[in-house]
DNA sequence: CTCTACATAGAAAGCGCTTGCTGTCACGCT
DNA sequence: AGCGTGACAGCAAGCGCTTTCTATGTAGAG
């Protein structure tokens, strides 16, 4: 039924090892007879199997990339450029190899489950984007996944995320804290006194690391935090609506509000229209990641620029063993402040 | 070196035929054996070696999703769907399957590699989204290569692409005609009559029936439609913003302006405002799509929603053989006009 | 004109798993 | 006591390819 190797070479009147050195380009081949398999393959539509060709080499084109969600164009775009690196058609790397996109949803067990799933095919590589989750059991469950990845020779990579020294993973970390801290100075530099901050889902890395830096640059400019100002929620539109909504309820004299992301922060910009109020003129409004829409919004969002396809392609390159990883296998990502309409001096 | 089915049947002191089956779940195994079987694989850490399953069982549970760009939201919303429905881990479905991002950046001759490796892995899904390019030799190609999948046990299904009688691919397509006819005639139903257009990029289907639906209504009106009123680009923002300016130097009378897709518009907003036009007092503006962002848009954008995320989801679903495929193999999904305040009636 | 070396091609041994078929028991009937 | 009948477990034959090692033909080298 399905045609073989063997069937090739039955027509190519060649042995089926010479129709596999011409398939695969390695060992040389004599021109004519080159031909002739070409020909045959071509007559026949004959398409190599995969598996079987993976198992005999114990190699796979196949390469894994985590995100949490591909809706979201924060891991669309980083996916993209992952997959234009490694090089399937068209890409610049010789073999064509296929991205695996698996969404963990923010799921621990989810998250474990794609590694194994990968690490049984063998992956080739393996790229992480988005923060970790903290929580001290799983993490350890993780490292250990990606050590005995990385020792079955999967390159493992981490895009966006903190380091996993110990791992063999090389980590590619945005500088979510220093982002964090640099667009909250900015607004204290406009004359922000009273500032809410829409948090991220506990227990993550990025999430943390915000939040950190927000409070850095608050507490290096003596401005004394209040609880009530922190509301956490997860990083889409709606939370920042809810929680832009709860922020005002607890503290009606807020001057700006910071998101999680820029998606947080559209929801709160939505949520300060709804309650009648300007931005920037009465509450300004920053967001991070600045993802495209954010240009968009009226008034454009003032945000931080994370390279999301810089690093993607970076992290793509590095998994393909086309790029150097950087000294002691991890590099840090800055972010970029981008200055814009949503965020003024406040008018008192 | 790595452990085999082999090394855990020896531990666990039985036939790996036996291990094989516990591990797939089908055929029976006393409970005391399947415990012994269990606890060697734990112990010795095993996981099964993906491809030789594959190749020994001629199955795969690789599903192959072919999106344009997966960075743009319209393909990430619809391939986070799919996955949701293809049963990875945490799926309703059994099977723990894994989804092959493509993305073939519009490139005709990507569609078909990737094609061709999908059908090299003998996934046992493909499903392709997105408009299809009307090029009569690569719709050839296309179709044999699909009637070829689909011979080979591949489910095809195409999500809002047109229809591919003859290759077994099943088609939930987009009623993008019907949907661009609707949104022009509420401008038109407005009172506007020069409308502009900017068109997608030339000879993909989504691009001529949209297009062709705005111009059924404008015929349906009386309105002639004078050529320089139309525009062709790309579907990003950019786009939009270089087509609108060409569009005001063309005819700077024009009320209103139709863009192909969500992103399209938001550039066509820029520019007018650049130039100094409100929105929507001066000109109205329309998108296709209804992305996420296109609500928080200032004024918020009129255009038709399409149900990208229950179209992927059905896909996702008669992929797996676990939706019965629509009457005929063909199912129009249709779009809902979503009236917001970038368009209203024109000033004179 | 023989000898060595190189360029090709083939034979065959797996790669690690699945599965049809063949036992082997133990049990419950008659 | 004899035997049909399940319920399990194992044997062994592949699945379709890669790759090592070996064989062969040919071309310079001596």
């Amino acid at each position: 039924m399905t045609v073989t190797l063997a069937d090739v070479a039955a027509r190519a009147q060649v042995s089926p090892a010479t129709v596999s050195r011409v398939l695969n380009g390695n060992y040389p081949v004599a021109a004519s007879t080159r031909e002739r398999v070409l020909k045959a393959v071509d007559e026949l539509d004959y398409v190599l199997n995969g598996p079987a060709s993976a198992l005999a080499a114990a190699t796979s084109d196949l390469v894994g990339i985590l995100v949490n969600d591909i809706a979201d164009p924060f891991f669309g775009i980083m996916a993209s450029a992952i997959q234009a690196e490694i090089g399937g058609p068209g890409g610049r790397a010789g073999g064509e190899r296929l991205a695996v996109v698996c969404n963990t949803g923010g799921s621990p067990e989810r998250e474990l489950t794609y590694l194994t799933l990968l690490q049984r095919q063998r992956a080739a590589a393996v790229v992480l984007t988005g923060g970790a989750i903290e929580d001290a059991p799983h993490k350890a469950a993780m490292d250990a996944k990606l050590r005995k990845l990385a020792d079955a020779g999967t390159r493992v990579v981490l895009c966006g995320r903190p380091p996993a020294p110990e791992t063999g993973a090389i980590a590619l970390t945005f500088d979510n804290r220093g982002g964090g801290q640099e667009l909250t100075e900015h607004l204290i530099g406009l004359g922000h006194r009273r500032l809410g901050y829409i948090a991220g889902p506990q227990e993550r890395t990025t999430t943390r690391h915000r939040l950190e830096g927000h409070r850095a640059a608050l507490a290096a400019h003596g401005i004394e935090e209040d609880p009530r100002w922190t509301v956490h929620g997860r990083y889409d539109r709606r939370s920042g609506y809810e929680a832009t909504l709860e922020l005002l309820r607890r503290d009606a004299s807020l001057t700006a509000v910071v998101a999680a992301n820029d998606s947080v922060a559209l929801g709160a910009c939505a949520a300060l229209r709804d309650s009648g109020l300007r931005i920037p003129q009465d509450v300004s409004v920053a967001g991070f990641d600045d993802l495209p829409f954010s240009i968009d919004a009226v008034p454009a969002l003032t945000t931080v620029r994370l390279p999301l396809t810089e690093a993607g392609a970076r992290a793509g390159r590095i998994a393909m063993g086309r790029e150097e990883p950087p000294p002691g296998g991890i590099a840090s990502v800055r972010g970029e402040l981008m200055v814009r309409g949503s965020a003024a001096a406040p008018r008192d």
